[in-house]
DNA sequence: CGAATTTGACCAGCGC
DNA sequence: GCGCTGGTCAAATTCG
């Protein structure tokens, strides 16, 4: 249940452990065992009260690394009552806080208390004046405290905007979800309102295609509703007879009665789906977009030694077949995160080169996702989204390749690619091939994200890697959730890489924001689908009659591209 | 013991 | 009509 969920980021904490940005960090403090955590290359104890002041209550006694190298105490400074510590190599004195106060034991405010000369402030052994050593002690304390605040504010931020950005993120899923469903009830009305006029409550199959090459799986699948409408009014078995209601029909005439399991039937692709669009036309309409954008499919090609990668949602297999032309079996599997949702997936090994995986996913999820599943699920949904829209509207029918391989993997030069031969509209990313290392000017390189061996990840497997760059952020951070697995290659010669494992936190905490931002950044290069996400967000905002946009687009554009 | 997976059977579409 | 293929189901099996 919790695959994919390693990274979720965790703000709740009341302690002082917040994650802190990476760029304070120095890389040798990452042992939190030692519940030393570097602030401001500051390492604190992580157990100080986190609503302490950062003035002098929060006095840390033997677990205060001293900060500099300039600030080095004077060797001969009394130890009567101070600890010792060794870091790096050098020695420095701290106070025990049984010391006395005085101009020469400053506190600072971060608790710390420096040992500069305590009582010994008349040994100087460099030949600078106490006073000036005190002065400038004071002037890096004032500096220490200003970055402490600083830092401490920076934190909160983070922290706000971080929870800010996920609760908005569930947000909107929620609301696209229940848009979808509003605009089904609308195109449902139409629907019924139109077949009033055309009598006798059959629809004729050219209504429902929008589109005039008129033989698009995706038209079949809108027309179930249609032929559920005809099998509530009519039903005459050989209506049912078309394209995409076999398993209706399966339901209605099986031989041999089968009894649908619950889970079966908790499926939006059950058998006893169609009980349930008989009782309820809006069902049958929103099953029939669901179907719709079930036809489209997203295919992601990626390199993994894994069965399958795990990309945040929960998949059941429901069966493997041997697929022709193909030694590797086909995978089927179906989301399992929420009851009836629709989506399901293949996986097969790619014939030609066993290592590269191939996901083709198909629907879209009628339940909110986890972060995790976040960036693959957006990213999978705009390609199809993509697929069905106006952006297939070109003028031969078929939407540059390229065009959407910017769009998805700005980086790529042609990752993307979409299949008008294959029954289905198919979009494929290809994450296995090497892309230029031409350096890229593309926003996405703000996304960048330091990559580091699979510590701690969960279902984090070896594979081979990929040389995308910092444009499969999107599918980056996703796979850091999955099992993708990118190279320490990638991660040295393309993104930004440090070796201080302490940064996983960062990462964590960054990764999500990262993730959703890359893909919306790189989806939303695409001028076509920033239309189209204009739409549906401004049908969203206005009420949720809107976001028919896609869908209509869907209908009456994707028979331009079925082609078959 | 429940959940997940495996696997053989079933079914529809399609081409011949 | 027949065979092939893709997709799905569900009983049997395995797993945790």
């Amino acid at each position: 249940m919790d695959k994919g969920w390693g990274l979720a980021l965790d703000t709740s904490s009341s302690s002082s452990q917040i994650p802190i940005s990476h760029s304070f960090l120095p890389s040798k403090h990452n042992n939190t065992n030692d519940r030393m955590f570097p602030i401001l290359g500051f390492p604190v104890n992580l157990t100080r009260n986190a609503n302490a002041e950062d003035s002098g209550d929060r006095k840390i006694t033997g677990e205060v690394d001293f900060f500099s190298e300039r600030n080095k105490p004077s060797p001969s400074a009394s130890h009567d009552h101070q600890h010792v510590v060794k870091h790096n190599n050098i020695k420095k004195e701290i106070v025990s806080t049984d010391v006395k106060p005085s101009t020469s034991n400053i506190h600072v405010n971060t608790g710390l208390q420096l040992a500069n000369t305590g009582s010994d402030q008349s040994v100087v052994d460099d030949g600078v004046s106490s006073d000036a050593k005190n002065t400038e002690l004071a002037q890096l304390q004032m500096e220490l405290q200003r970055m402490n605040s600083e830092n401490k504010k920076l934190k909160e931020m983070l922290n706000h905007v971080t929870g800010n950005y996920t609760a908005l993120q569930m947000q909107l899923m929620a609301l696209m979800q229940k848009n979808h469903q509003t605009e089904n009830e609308v195109v449902n009305a139409k629907a019924e309102e139109k077949n009033q006029g055309v009598g006798g409550g059959i629809v004729p199959r050219q209504f429902l295609e929008i589109g005039t090459n008129g033989t698009a799986e995706v038209d079949d699948r809108v027309s179930n509703s249609s032929s559920d409408e005809r099998t509530r009014s009519n039903t005459p078995q050989n209506s049912l007879i078309e394209a995409g209601n076999r398993d209706q029909i399966r339901n209605n005439n099986g031989k041999n009665g089968r009894e649908d399991s619950p889970d079966s039937e908790s499926q939006g692709w059950g058998p006893n789906k169609v009980q349930k669009i008989l009782n309820s036309s809006n069902v049958a309409e929103q099953s029939a977009t669901e179907a719709t954008m079930r036809k489209a499919r997203v295919s992601v090609r990626a390199r993994s030694e894994a069965s399958m990668i795990s990309d945040g949602c929960q998949w059941r297999k429901y069966g493997q077949k041997m697929a022709k032309g193909n030694p590797c079996p086909r995978a089927y599997y179906r989301c399992t995160m929420a009851v009836g949702c629709p989506v399901r997936k293949q996986v097969q090994r790619c014939a030609e080169d066993k290592t590269i995986l191939v996901t083709t996913y198909e629907g879209t999820h009628n339940h909110p996702l986890p972060p995790a599943a976040m960036a693959m699920a957006s990213t999978t949904s705009a390609a199809a989204s993509m697929l069905l829209s106006g952006s297939m509207s070109s003028a031969d029918g078929i939407m540059t390749p390229n065009l959407l391989a910017r769009a998805i993997l700005p980086c790529s030069t042609s990752m993307a690619t979409l299949s008008a031969s294959a029954p289905f509209p198919t979009v494929t990313l290809d994450l296995t091939q090497n892309s230029n290392p031409i350096p890229n000017p593309n926003p996405l390189q703000q996304f960048q994200r330091p990559h580091h061996a699979p510590f701690q990840v969960p279902n984090f497997f070896p594979g081979q890697p990929q040389n995308f760059q910092q444009a499969a952020a999107s599918l980056y951070n996703q796979s850091k959730f999955s099992g993708l697995q990118l190279s320490q290659e990638v991660g040295s010669s393309h993104l930004t890489t440090t070796q201080a494992p302490t940064l996983q936190q960062q990462q964590q905490q960054s990764s999500l924001a990262d993730s959703v931002s890359a893909a919306t950044a790189a989806i939303t290069a695409d001028p076509n689908f920033t239309a189209v996400l204009a739409a549906a967000i401004s049908s969203i905002i206005g009420g949720g009659h809107g976001n028919n946009s896609s869908n209509n687009n869907s209908r009456s554009t994707v028979s331009n591209f079925s082609g078959n």
